[in-house]
RNA sequence: GGAGUGGUAGUUCAGCUGGUCAGAAUACCGGCCUGUCACGCCGGGGGUCGCGGGUUCGAGUCCCGUCCACUCCGCCA
């Protein structure tokens, strides 16, 4: 009734009688006269009482905050305030109705309180136009997704909330099971093997927009409980899932958010977009790229580089930001931090005034171990100018692409280089698999359902290090929207990916039965995508975090500051659980 | 599990190498103000300096521990 009277009120309207209900955002009296300012969710509204008129008494007392009813008359306004975008519309008041009295208030609402306090506070926190505006865009996106959805056959199918505990990937959230003792129900990390099931069962358009639970450590990007859009498709393959998706983003992008995103989406191979960028998810807003060195310095003097480039997975590589000589000492160093933070021990620099001059042009504690042909050879291939700077990085592959690829970021924002606009691209040709060396095994690098890019199983055994899957990541700006494959459809090559993983054959039917035993019943090919709402909401909200676009989320500690959850619980509960607290026996 | 930054009035913050450092703005309370819109002017109240311990003649300040918030690494199939 609110919004819906809020909204009806504007010029067109002088003249007419009213009712409006709101916030009393703030009341100011002059004189005999008396100004209200009622907000609604666009912003505010104009009262104002004339002096001695009965409803006066009652302005008199009013305060922030508190919540009010106003009939009255819609009148043209003497002045207008643009910046501040009150005075749009007056109301001279004839009744005012105190509807409910507000205490005083933990924090103004144009004041910018810290996190915890909003978060504690949220009621106060989302009446504000900023998260207003933020939770409005978010009900958009996914309004709009599900219509773009529906219109093209894909059924919303609800999945288990409480369902089985899966024994890879991350930590589940447990829900002991009151009726069988010693046993537990995990809440979902993602729909994977129920949607699997649904192409399987002939819905060959699934879609949900499903709540997913992971108990791992909170991050900007990151809460306990995040929002999926999940998608799955069967007779499909890798260009029908990303031409199906591109589409939807495209279309959706722009009519909620006005984003024109490219037609169609470049790709990029994991291997190169590390090459490249040092990330598997390059924000190519940033015009910066790494350069190789490997090969030039193979036989350098320097023993560092001699040795990172003769190790088997060894990588050497520059990455010039043109004018970073500007850069100062302390920044330099900043970026040395930044690098060791990603596990990399000695960043090297070169700082070239003035190339051309050879070594006099050039500054770097490098300069020393280096002969005049590495120094030239290394200014070629990196392609540095006058008034540039080269960052060096010498070690593994993964740990030099990784740490010039967040140094790639830093200096690209510490030189302003990061260009405006919407960049998406997909990543693709992952490995399958990844040896953890400390648990000494193979792990998917997407997960265990993902196909390899082989037809039999027994290609797959005989090469699991170099084999690619079949899985696709969709990045935007730098962020990681989205992750999918097409899965496995066939109980043999399940099988042989469960066996390169190291589940036994038992332990493969005792988890997993259920699927390997639907895959034999004629399972069509099939894939699809998970995209992140969270991120996405947060993305073209122009906000650095998904809190910002959830309604109540959880602090870094995995706490709610409004609610106090999570929260001890009386005996009673633990002993219908059959659980004891830590510590008893 | 690890690293970093922060925690001082309701709120946002200042407070240097330990010694009038208990401060500002705003909010709140009282008074004044006939077109205000973060109104303005005058006056007033308000703090366990996150918590615990230590060093010192003396700690908001230094040290140790701890809790909380945020960022990042690990982790997130």
């Amino acid at each position: 009734m609110r919004s819906h009277l809020c909204g009806l009120v504007d010029e067109s309207l002088t003249g007419s009688r009213v009712a409006l209900c709101g916030w009393v955002e703030a009341v100011r009296h002059m004189g005999g006269l008396c100004f209200l300012d009622l907000r609604d969710h666009e912003g505010l509204v104009q009262v104002v009482l004339e002096p001695n008129t009965p409803p006066h008494a009652l302005a008199a007392e009013l305060r922030a905050e508190d919540c009010l009813r106003v009939q009255g008359v819609v009148r043209p306004r003497l002045k207008i305030n643009e910046k501040l975008r009150t005075g749009r519309v007056e109301v001279l008041a004839e009744r005012l109705e105190l509807l409910n009295r507000a205490r005083d208030l933990p924090f103004a609402l144009h004041e910018q309180p810290g996190e915890e306090l909003r978060l504690r506070y949220r009621w106060l926190d989302l009446r504000r136009p900023r998260m207003q505006r933020l939770l409005r865009l978010r009900a958009r996106l996914i309004s709009a997704l599900r219509r773009w959805l529906e219109g093209r056959g894909f059924v919303e199918i609800e999945t288990p909330i409480l369902t089985k505990a899966t024994p890879e990937g991350a930590r589940d959230f447990l829900v002991p099971a009151r009726l069988h003792p010693g046993c537990f129900y995990a809440l979902p990390q993602s729909p994977q093997l129920f949607k699997q099931i649904l192409m399987i069962a002939g819905f060959d358009r699934y879609y949900q927009v499903a709540r997913c639970f992971r108990d791992e450590a909170l991050r900007a990007d990151r809460q306990l409980e995040f929002t999926q859009l999940d998608l799955e498709l069967a007779w499909v393959e890798e260009a029908d899932v990303q031409a199906t998706v591109e589409a939807m983003v495209r279309e959706v992008l722009a009519e909620v958010a006005g984003i024109a995103l490219p037609d169609p989406f470049p790709r990029l191979s994991y291997e190169e977009a590390m090459r490249r960028f040092g990330s598997d998810k390059p924000d190519l807003r940033v015009p910066l790229e790494l350069r190789e060195l490997t090969a030039l310095l193979r036989e350098s003097g320097f023993r560092p580089f001699a040795e990172a480039a003769s190790r088997p997975d060894g990588r050497i590589a520059g990455l010039p930001l043109p004018g970073g000589a500007a850069l100062s000492r302390k920044q330099i160093d900043g970026l040395a931090a930044e690098a060791a933070r990603h596990g990399l021990r000695n960043l090297g620099w070169i700082r070239a005034e003035d190339p051309a001059r050879g070594r006099e042009g050039l500054q770097s504690p490098l300069l020393r171990h280096l002969a005049d042909g590495e120094l030239a050879g290394i200014i070629e291939a990196a392609g540095i100018r006058a008034g540039d700077l080269l960052l060096l990085a010498a070690g593994g592959f993964g740990e030099v692409s990784q740490a010039l690829g967040a140094l790639r970021l830093r200096a690209a924002e510490t030189l302003g280089l990061v260009a405006e606009g919407w960049r998406p691209l997909w990543v693709t040709d992952f490995p399958m698999f990844e040896f953890d060396a400390a648990e000494r095994r193979w792990v998917a690098v997407h997960h265990p359902f993902t196909a390899p890019r082989c037809e039999e199983p027994a290609e797959l055994l005989h090469n699991p290090a170099g084999m690619l899957s079949r899985a696709y990541d969709l990045v935007l700006n730098g962020h990681e929207i989205g992750g999918g494959s097409i899965r496995i459809h066939r109980p043999e090559m399940q099988q042989a990916v469960f066996a390169l993983l190291g589940i036994e054959p038992e332990e493969a039917e005792a988890k997993f039965g259920f699927l390997l035993e639907a895959l034999r019943h004629g399972a069509p090919p099939h894939g699809g995508i998970a995209l992140g709402l969270d991120r996405i909401a947060a993305l073209i909200g122009g906000v650095d975090s998904i809190r910002e676009v959830i309604a109540f989320p959880k602090t870094t500690t995995a706490q709610c500051p409004m609610t106090g959850a999570p929260s001890a619980v009386a005996p009673e509960q633990w002993a219908e659980l059959h659980l004891r607290p830590a510590g008893e026996r």
